[in-house]
DNA sequence: TTCCCCTTTAT
DNA sequence: TAAAGGGGA
């Protein structure tokens, strides 16, 4: 090792010192390391992280600080544009190497291949690593050497070569840093917080940081995992991991996850029905990358084209309804406890996810897109790869998508998966008096409670729906 | 081509 | 019980 050598660790969505390949390449390689984040948002247009995720973000980042701190470096927070700001630091340091892991999204890609050729050229050594993802998405391949568009043969697939994964790297205890010299903002600079206190919910149900995630984790384990598969749809109980946004930020990796699911195998084998269901999770979460690496223009369209001429609503005919859908008040009970809990703690159960999807594309007839964004700046776990995936799949436009004549009865499934309607009520106390019909299906006009009719008539939508979307199947694909 | 298979359902 | 479809080997 060259004793001059001084690294930049370039943080992004991999907020953890554990199992990160570029902080620990930079410790091996390097006697100096200087972890940096910059935060260049105009960079990730037009998904611009939204407000629920900043939230997030500013205390991850406040997290981080604290881990690295206590490994003996400071973070050095700073603002874009992210190449001239490289450029500065590295001028600043003396820095001669340059380490991150890689994002898959197609903005992100395509402004790090950038970013690499540029500095590459100015005589920095740059090295990225896949820290994210269990897989490389252009390494998975049919049999045709075209990417796969189901999941279930593309799960196959990447399933049999988990095997192969390495153990997560150990987290980095100990980094020498000359970076308490260096100037740097503090992650309130950034404004990520809201002015008017809107988090109050937030606090009461999310902690932050990589500790934090780990500790989900490890109550996910012990008292969901051996329920999963019976629980985990169920909105009202604890049966889901609730770890998206760890993992959106990367506080935790996939590695990790997958070989803690290893080892519960080995401990207790009884649990291979909920060990493969939450493997198929992992899955999922694996494919909507993969998919919009292949295809990048699943983040802004219908990736089935004939979809984008559906009779979508157009902007003033729908304004009235996607705002009532926006702040829970359809009228449709499961629906807007979904859109409730949402506003109220920037997270959904993702059963009520598909529901509520269901619902906005489908019954109300707005575009996906509009839901997709709502979703965008509203939610804690605001993933680019997973919101596009599920609103395409929702709207039956997608990969893999749902059948176009699957619509989601909310009365059928309310009464299914919230019988007692405990979900319901916690999200919309105005209906704690309510007897069971008015939980599942919705207000009549004599019932006194506080809340408004539904907004629509669930069969007649559902009909108009059918004919709309059974006119554009009849369309030739192109 | 044929056959198997499909996260998340409807009446 | 049926499946208005379609991907993959």
């Amino acid at each position: 090792m060259d004793r001059t050598d001084t690294a930049l660790v370039w943080f992004r969505r991999d907020l953890r010192l554990a199992d990160n390949p570029a902080l620990t390449a930079a410790v091996n390689q390097c006697a100096r390391v200087i972890p940096l984040y910059i935060h260049a948002p105009d960079e990730a247009a037009p998904w611009i992280p939204g407000r629920a995720s900043n939230w997030w973000l500013h205390h991850s980042l406040c997290a981080l600080q604290r881990e690295l701190h206590q490994a003996g470096a400071k973070l050095i927070i700073a603002t874009g544009p992210t190449l001239e700001r490289l450029q500065h630091i590295v001028r600043q340091t003396g820095a001669t190497h340059l380490f991150w892991n890689r994002n898959y999204d197609p903005t992100s890609m395509s402004r790090d291949r950038d970013i690499k050729q540029r500095l590459t050229g100015q005589g920095l050594s740059c090295q990225s690593f896949n820290a994210n993802l269990l897989s490389e998405p252009a390494s998975i391949l049919t049999g045709q050497g075209t990417p796969y568009k189901v999941f279930g043969a593309y799960w196959r697939t990447v399933s049999g070569q988990l095997h192969q994964i390495p153990p997560p790297l150990p987290p980095v205890r100990r980094i020498s840093s000359p970076s308490k010299d260096l100037p740097t903002l503090s992650p309130g600079d950034l404004a990520l917080l809201p002015r008017i206190p809107w988090d109050g919910g937030f606090h009461s149900v999310w902690q932050t940081g990589e500790q934090a995630a780990l500790e989900r984790w490890e109550q996910f384990l012990l008292h969901a995992l051996p329920a999963y598969d019976r629980l985990r749809d169920f909105p009202d109980r604890d049966g889901t991991s609730r770890l998206s946004p760890h993992l959106h930020f990367g506080e935790i990796s996939p590695r990790q996850l997958l070989w803690g699911l290893r080892q519960q195998a080995d401990q207790s084998p009884a649990t291979v029905t909920h060990l493969e269901r939450i493997h198929s999770q992992l899955g999922w979460r694996e494919f909507a990358h993969y998919i919009l690496y292949h295809s990048p223009r699943s983040a802004n369209q219908s990736l089935d084209r004939r979809f984008e001429k559906l009779a979508w609503k157009a902007d003033d005919e729908q304004d009235a309804e996607l705002q009532a859908w926006q702040r829970g008040e359809t009228g449709i009970p499961i629906v807007d406890a979904g859109m409730r809990e949402l506003w109220q703690t920037g997270w959904m159960h993702n059963r009520v996810r598909m529901l509520v999807a269901s619902l906005l594309t489908k019954n109300l007839g707005v575009h996906w897109l509009q839901g997709a964004r709502w979703f965008w700046d509203t939610l804690v776990d605001a993933d680019l790869a997973n919101n596009s995936l599920g609103w395409q799949w929702s709207a039956g436009c997608g990969v893999d998508a749902a059948p176009y004549f699957r619509i989601f009865n909310p009365a059928t499934q309310a009464k299914r998966f919230d019988p007692e309607g405990r979900y319901i009520k916690r999200w919309l106390p105005e209906l704690t008096g309510a007897g069971k019909n008015v939980l599942y299906s919705g207000r009549l006009s004599d019932e006194p409670f506080d809340y408004p009719l539904p907004i629509l008539d669930l069969s007649r939508s559902r009909r108009d729906a059918l004919q709309r979307w059974e006119r554009i199947k009849r369309q030739q694909r192109e």
